[in-house]
DNA sequence: ATGTGC
């Protein structure tokens, strides 16, 4: 493989073996992986190969190791011309994505006292790791299925929430195209008692402050200013999501061959979009996304009861993002506009200002993009630019850089809960291995990963928040 | 990420 810099934040992957298109990396030098412990930039490679790809093959600089595609991956293909879509491009973790909240309330009116309350309050109320408790617990699969068609639009229809959050979800909160007819029993199984519930891993949530303004103007449009306090919730479609994808990379390992489509990896099983295991997938996929939105809701919901016990002030939604999905959006390709199935692994959207799809008051400022940071770092807001160079996408996070097996040994849970409490910061868990494995060595650091976002042109940067209290997952 | 593996 020849990797070529093209620019301080650039690399090439000139096309060899079965590529279709070149390879385009966004990173430092410094923030590239190295190919002895990561395989991703060949996951880049094998991307490229894939049927209707157009363009290049992209990763952004929080880029690692995924199943298949890389996490951090973007690759577009051409639904008209054979295109494909593949769960690998996804993710396990489907519509895995951010909701930021801020409270009008700064940081200094918040006494300790009050976070300590808030924290006991956020502690109790969010279900999160491997217990079986969420805030909801739906009736029967027909409720479920409520859920996989009107997302948070669902939720806030039984007023989990009010009709003004709708207009600050990706999607005003239900992603189009769901087909609940499409989701296994096994993962309606699974689905029904997990929403409202954080999961583990890296899914969090936080009590954060605004601690640094780079656009006033954009983060006053996006009701943001400097010192305010924030909650922000990292999470994702649960089991449900885990099971389409299981489900579907099996179709489609075993149809693909029927369209004559072969791939260098049996991870990036795919079939054409329009054809019936492609559309079955996209409406499956949709279903979870929506699922993922109604979690994120109800924990919103949860947070806002928290909050106004305690401080008796609001919590006004900013956004809710997602960032593992494909979807299908129109983008100009050599000159034409072309229907393409965008697929988003580890990678989050970022409308540019003046993007028809934005709501009509953040018109100006751009879409909000959410960053969550690692455990006990920062975080960021950012809006997309216009004349993005990846199909209007960005980074998604810090990107992971030892495994989790490997983190777990770098410190144990209890230490690592002193040293953060030490540093200001509370933290609730959800258990002292899971906490071990999200130690912030683990990952990349995330000003970097932003730095390297924004000098390649994919966004800018808004905001910047730091922690005052995490509950784990 | 995940009732953490076939």
């Amino acid at each position: 493989m020849r990797l070529v810099q093209e620019s301080d934040y650039r690399f090439r992957i000139d096309p060899y073996g079965g590529m279709r298109v070149p390879g385009v990396v966004f990173a430092s030098r410094a923030l590239l992986p190295d190919p002895a412990a990561d395989k991703s930039l060949e996951q880049v490679a094998n991307v490229a190969t894939l049927p209707g790809v157009v363009d290049a093959s992209y990763a952004m600089p929080d880029m690692h190791w995924g199943y298949g595609f890389p996490i951090g991956g973007v690759a577009a293909t051409d639904v008209d011309a054979g295109g494909v879509v593949s769960p690998g491009g996804v993710g396990f973790d489907i519509s895995c994505g951010v909701r930021l909240l801020a409270a009008d309330l700064d940081r200094q009116e918040l006494t300790e006292p009050a976070v300590r309350g808030l924290m006991d309050g956020l502690d109790a109320a969010i279900p999160r790791g491997m217990s079986h408790r969420a805030v909801w617990t739906l009736h029967d699969a027909r409720q479920l299925r409520e859920v996989l068609a009107e997302g948070a639009r669902y939720a806030v229809q039984q007023h989990h929430g009010v009709p003004r959050d709708l207009e600050r979800c990706e999607d005003t909160g239900a992603m189009a195209g769901a087909d609940p007819g499409q989701v296994g029993e096994r993962a309606v199984q699974r689905g029904l008692g997990q929403v409202g519930s954080l999961g583990s891993g890296n899914h969090f949530l936080e009590i954060q402050a605004v601690d640094r303004v780079y656009d006033e103007r954009v983060a006053g449009a996006f009701g943001l200013r400097a010192g305010q306090v924030c909650v922000m919730i990292h999470c994702g479609s649960r089991g449900l999501g885990h099971q389409i994808c299981t489900d579907y990379v099996r179709v489609m390992e075993r149809t693909a061959g029927r369209f004559g489509i072969t791939v260098p990896d049996r991870q990036l099983a795919c079939v054409p979009v329009t054809s019936p295991e492609g559309r079955a997938y996209l409406g499956a996929m949709a279903a979870a996304a929506n699922y993922a939105r109604a979690n994120r809701q109800l924990l919103a919901e949860a947070a806002r009861h928290v909050f106004d016990r305690i401080t008796g002030r609001e919590l006004a939604l900013v956004y809710d993002i997602s960032h593992n999905l494909a979807k299908l959006e129109t983008h100009e390709v050599a000159g034409a506009a072309r229907q393409l199935c965008v697929h988003r692994k580890g990678a989050t959207r970022a409308l540019p200002p003046g993007h028809p799809d934005l709501p009509a008051d953040l018109h100006d400022a751009g879409q909000p993009v959410l960053i969550p940071g690692t455990m006990g770092t920062a975080s960021y807001v950012l809006t997309g630019r216009p004349g993005g160079p990846a199909f209007a996408s960005t980074c998604h996070g810090a990107g992971r850089a030892l495994s989790r097996h490997q983190a777990a040994k770098v410190v144990r849970g209890q230490e690592l809960r002193r040293r953060l409490e030490a540093g200001g910061i509370a933290v609730r868990g959800a258990s002292w291995r899971g906490l071990a494995e999200e130690t912030p060595e683990a990952y990349k650091d995330i000003d970097t990963v932003v730095d390297a976002a924004q000098g390649a042109g994919l966004c800018a940067r808004v905001a910047r928040l730091v922690p005052i209290g995490v509950v784990k997952g």
